[in-house]
DNA sequence: CAAAGCATTTAAAACGTTTGCATAAATTTT
DNA sequence: AAAATTTATGCAAACGTTTTAAATGCTTTG
């Protein structure tokens, strides 16, 4: 199967000079000869040659490779964050691995140890819904690979972070529904072990305090994101007697999901039920009946400035000792538009 | 930054035992007693030893990795075809570089370019819309790297290919409009350099004319799969003075993009103007008003099976003349169930 | 015209593995 | 007890690069 592939050697021979001629030659060093220089490149590009970035990597311990794992590539919110990381890392010269976790722990330590493997130069993350144990992060620290989270970022862990202000945009969308005259509301939120989720819960309680009302434990549910558990979850409010008059969502997806529940328990959402969420997804232009309003978290502006922390990282030559936080601002899109 | 990282000469010295030996010991070599290998192997667990998998390449020629080029991976079928993928190569060992190409030519070369320098050991791609040269996977072949197209694959060029029964899955769909009892059908169509849109355009023909009915070249239209070509060509469509009773759009954005424009100029779609569709995307399930009917093509499992075919192919020892072509049967699904 | 300076080029080691071949030690066979 | 066999280990080359230090051949200079 494997054809011939020419190597600096072979080009050596044949121009009658030096491997390390030819490898100078090659990287424009000034010391070559002008001429000299000319007839390698030429024959290079004649035979085709390519650089064995293996060996060049034993030799310059970079790979030029990095590693993304994340919860879902079909959840829009990730795979615009992948290309805006792909527009800044590519232009750089790198690769990207790409991996899912699927929202399961195992699976995201199995890519990281792979990546490991692998000596990518730079992680980046954004955690499964089921991870409290960081020491797969740990391990990337020891070889010396730097890690930048996004989004879902971990809790009392010290780390490279990109994240949106998560209580201030909960803040808004909760503000939002009780300006719009809504007392009863609540929050369908994730696991309690994502930052993101204890974020989005202080700014909901901090709008519905700030505003005089009261917080109600029953209107506060955790689904593992998961459309069963999150059916479960929604099913549980509209069995409440008092029922909530809106739900603020953890994200679009579930807002749908719930939303979808809503509709066969023939409550129409928007109407009998309002929706809020997190994220602000294209996809949802297509629908009749989003979700009222949803707070736009700026995907593709979030994996750029990840992937520019981490060419950051990774050329610093000190080991970083202190850690740097870029938090993003949101905004809340009605009907969407901004509001 | 680069932490120290432990080599079988470390693990050598310490043991005080050759390089060959540490390396047939991790390699469980039956030639290597019993007690060496227990004590290299506990010693490489002790000190996190991690082979260094660029240099197992210089000497294998085998890194473990395949590369994956596909337009969007925003677009559910593909990150849903990239899943089955994933679950069948990664269990084989192997990693993935992904790479969009956002169904920009350059875009895709670009990408082969990259995988050839780092020497991925095979290929998958599903083409891009404006692709219509394929001179980069001629380079990889030269390369010996083995590639499959899925789906989106090139016309007139041989190679590995799986891709669903297009033909039929177009034909099954126009003739449920016609069985409806509308003869004003038209085709949204994709550009005809992808065979799978010739492939949609023979199925819609066939349908037609098998039907008695006339084929109408104004009821034929082509779009780059741009939302701005589309609206511009769904408008076409609309300001004919004999308007279509019904749109067979190439795919599901493409039928979401063209429903609205319809809604913006007035019409209901799926009351004034029926649409068909293809992939039957999961998200199309939270539309209260999706395609009425979309031929399903199993992404999952089409990228399985691509995975499988550049699998054997990575593994067959000679070079291989013939191709394999794995056509999958579709489903026609109304209302996001099986017909 | 020898010494110095400069522009170019080369030799060789190194990166971390794998592997064919040789060797040594232990065991079995005659 | 020597020979043959088996079992375990080591040597060294090789993979395709980069890079340090040294060498070569010129030209210039005092």
């Amino acid at each position: 199967m494997q054809k011939h592939q020419t190597t600096i050697k072979e080009i050596a021979k044949v121009l009658n000079v030096s491997i390390s001629t030819v490898s100078r030659a090659l990287q424009d060093d000034p010391h070559i000869g002008l001429r000299t220089k000319q007839r390698v490149n030429d024959l290079a590009k004649s035979l085709n040659y390519k650089p064995n970035l293996a060996a060049v990597f034993l030799k310059t311990k970079k790979t030029l490779n990095i590693g993304i794992v994340l919860p879902y590539l079909k959840e829009e919110f990730f795979s615009m964050a992948i290309t805006g990381i792909e527009d800044v890392i590519s232009e750089k010269g790198y690769n990207v691995f790409i991996s899912q976790s699927r929202d399961n722990y195992d699976r995201e330590v199995k890519a990281i140890k792979s990546f490991i493997n692998s000596r990518v130069d730079g992680v980046i993350v954004s955690l499964s819904a089921e991870t409290k144990n960081y020491d797969h992060f740990l391990e990337l620290e020891e070889f010396g690979i730097p890690v930048v989270f996004f989004d879902r970022t971990p809790v009392d862990f010290p780390a490279h972070t990109v994240k949106s202000n998560v209580v201030e945009g909960a803040n808004e969308a909760v503000n939002y529904l009780i300006n719009k005259g809504l007392t009863k509301i609540a929050i369908l939120n994730a696991a309690e072990n994502l930052g993101v989720s204890q974020e989005r819960l202080q700014g909901y309680k901090s709008a519905i305090q700030t505003n005089g009302l009261e917080v109600q434990e029953a209107y506060i549910k955790f689904t593992n994101l998961s459309k069963e558990d999150t059916e479960i979850k929604m099913l549980q409010l509209l069995a409440l007697n008092d029922k909530p008059q809106a739900v603020f969502a953890f994200n679009d997806y579930i807002a749908l999901n719930a939303m979808q529940v809503c509709k066969q328990q023939g409550f129409i959402p928007n109407k009998d039920i309002y929706f809020v969420s997190f994220a602000n997804l294209p996809i949802c232009t297509y629908l009749d009946n989003p979700p009222m309003a949803s707070v736009e978290q700026f995907a593709y502006l979030m994996g750029q400035k990840s992937a520019e922390l981490l060419v950051a990282a990774m050329n610093s030559e000190v080991e970083t000792l202190s850690f740097s936080e870029v938090i993003l601002d949101t905004k809340l899109y009605v009907n969407g538009h901004p509001d």
